[in-house]
DNA sequence: AATTTCTGCATTGTTAACAATCTATGTCAA
DNA sequence: TTGACATAGATTGTTAACAATGCAGAAATT
């Protein structure tokens, strides 16, 4: 009886083939295997998720909610790419929030957060040693987000999830060759500065990573590949 | 030509009739029009907007993934009901991001933005003066979305206007009848923090004024209404 | 009378067919 | 060769019918 109810409260929340298709996506995105403007056909999704249309275009529209998809009047759904404005704008928006979470885990971080914190540094570092490309990337996005859970705030965490999934896209367009990763010994710092418990230092400690990485990318000039070929030559804009 | 690739443009970011859904159920709820748990059935929204089904379970769709409505298997949508534990997760949370962005507002706010600042408490004092409930509960919330856009980042306004919403949701839910909208003279003394160009002591404001907010709630107690009668009746949890 | 079970109705979830739109290819004229 | 135009195929958008589930009221049993 009380199993059976527990069973039920799993599969009322949110769909499982839903929310399965929806984080694959995400994660995706997160380990750049999906680059933007990468069409995403409903049969493909269908087949690849063996799923029905129905939940394809749900998640698709979830995720387009989010920034990480563009839906296409009859055009379709591409990966987004984020113009050089919206990046600034998510860089930005980043600072404000994370300088916040950063802060407070100063003011009161336990024991056990730390660990966490520093565990997930070292697989860093471990996946860097060993020239896992894809796993650095997920990981170095992955560590903003551990930052967040920390506060075990979901609806936090949902929002720098976010930011980072879409930072993810950003670093793909407008990344240089060099360093489009966060170095992991800034990751260090940070939580070093938070340990300190001086929430000034911790601050300083996110905004000049966060300002590190957003330098390392070229805003300015033209993003990589077409700048938006297919609208132009549709006609649009 | 022109003008026709514009009228293209429009409709190809979000369809008008699925946003205007999404929209009017925002400005219900943030004006608690709409009341949490109430329910939101597709035949009576279908007739309401004179839209297909579709359209309509789309918009509950994007409005539960923003924790607007709350979406239940086979039972509809209902206008969500956060619980204690999410009221002060959402709380947590705007203190975090509004410090930020009030702190980069007294940094570098234009003549411009304070005068809007200012209409907008004005029309607040006014609404208050001639007892138009809804209007100053409109205003309320309005105003922290003001701020945010005062940095004309969409994507930091988005998550501000999703927060502000779900705050109107819990101010409905566990909000005493005394005090439980912003007294619009803390408004005014965060804008003179701003424009005084200290940063610091904007900080302070905002987040006197948010804790001031968050302890006129009765958060320790069960919820106003049926906390939850009606998953208990059916014997899920 | 109270509780349980059953039945019909209302609402939601899903599917599949259809309509509309776009894309690509091929044809024709300049 | 180049460009416009037309056609066919593929993809997306929409609708309507059907299936499944939940809900409320009636009937029946204790």
């Amino acid at each position: 009886m009380t199993n059976e109810a527990e069973d039920k409260l799993d599969t009322l929340r949110t769909d499982p083939d839903e929310q399965m298709i929806v984080d694959r996506i995400y994660s995706a995105v997160m380990e750049q295997k999906l680059a933007p403007r990468t069409k995403l056909s409903e049969l493909a999704l269908c087949e690849t998720f063996g799923v029905g249309r129905m939940r394809v275009r749900r998640a698709l529209l979830l995720l387009s909610s989010q920034g990480i998809v563009d839906l296409q009047s009859n055009r379709g759904a591409y990966v987004a790419c984020p113009s050089a404005d919206e990046a600034r704008e998510v860089f930005v928006a980043r600072l404000m929030i994370e300088t916040g979470i950063v802060r407070e885990l100063a003011r009161c971080i336990g024991e056990n957060d730390v660990q966490a914190l520093r565990a997930h540094v070292e697989k860093e570092e471990l996946a860097r040693k060993s020239d896992d490309r894809t796993e650095v990337i997920r990981l170095s996005g992955a560590f903003h987000v551990e930052l967040a859970e920390r506060h075990e705030n979901p609806v936090l965490t949902r929002v720098v999830r976010e930011l980072v999934t879409r930072t993810s896209l950003i670093v793909a367009l407008f990344g240089t060759n060099q360093a489009s990763t966060c170095p992991d010994d800034e990751h260090a710092s940070i939580i070093d500065a938070i340990v300190s418990g001086n929430p000034h230092s911790a601050e300083e400690a996110i905004r000049h990573h966060l300002l590190h990485v957003q330098n390392s990318l070229d805003l300015e000039q033209t993003q990589k590949a077409e700048p938006d070929l297919v609208k132009i030559l549709t006609g649009r804009i």
